[in-house]
DNA sequence: ATACGATGTATCGTATGGCGTAGTAGGAGG
DNA sequence: CCTCCTACTACGCCATACGATACATCGTAT
């Protein structure tokens, strides 16, 4: 159903934390995560994620383009967050015991 | 470089708990996860990894077809759970303040 | 004996996603 | 005025994800 990658987790991680544009999206994700995102990475994944609802265009001031989490993304967001969270704890338990 | 998706990282979580064969490792990431792999997801990451050398193929002895995780495969995945886990803890904390 | 459900592997097709490249353009500073 | 940072758009290749499909084997119950 809902389906979007990598990219689109790290960009709603961005928004998560209030509105930006898309280039304050990728130094965003490029200091919280060390994940560089490119300019088709980037905006392939915020036209995509408008399309399902997860985040929405804002009126735009000047030349830049702001996009604001929607409660619906901070759902999905949520959801991939404790996947993720519950692969993580497995995994470092099992890598533990050598 | 090493590129590599979801379904790459799930299977690398099940065989780090030890050498298994593909249809447990459906089972094993079902029961960890709750992400249910397809035929089709699972061979092509299982021929991926191998190519990548992350996972190795083990001598079959009846019909099963076992795969063990290599020191290579080991290390990406404590990579790309360590990354993760900077995601998991970074949206958490933004989603807790509303 | 046999039918059936569970186990187990493989392949094909394809829509989508990931991501690099290149191009456009405003603004700031030397 | 020239160049570097900011900021977005457009294009396109190729890998990936994944459903559909097919087929072999085992255990078990009837």
């Amino acid at each position: 159903m809902a389906r979007f990658g990598e990219p689109g987790v790290l960009v709603l991680l961005s928004l998560s934390d209030g509105a930006k544009h898309g280039y304050a999206i990728t130094a965003d994700v490029l200091e919280q995560t060390g994940v560089r995102l490119g300019p088709g990475t980037l905006y392939g994944s915020l036209t995509k994620l408008v399309e399902r609802g997860l985040i929405a265009a804002l009126p735009s001031d000047d030349r830049r383009r702001p996009y604001e989490i929607t409660a619906a993304g901070r759902a999905a967001l949520a959801a991939q967050l404790a996947t993720w969270s519950r692969v993580v704890q497995t995994g470092q338990s099992r890598l533990a015991q050598a």
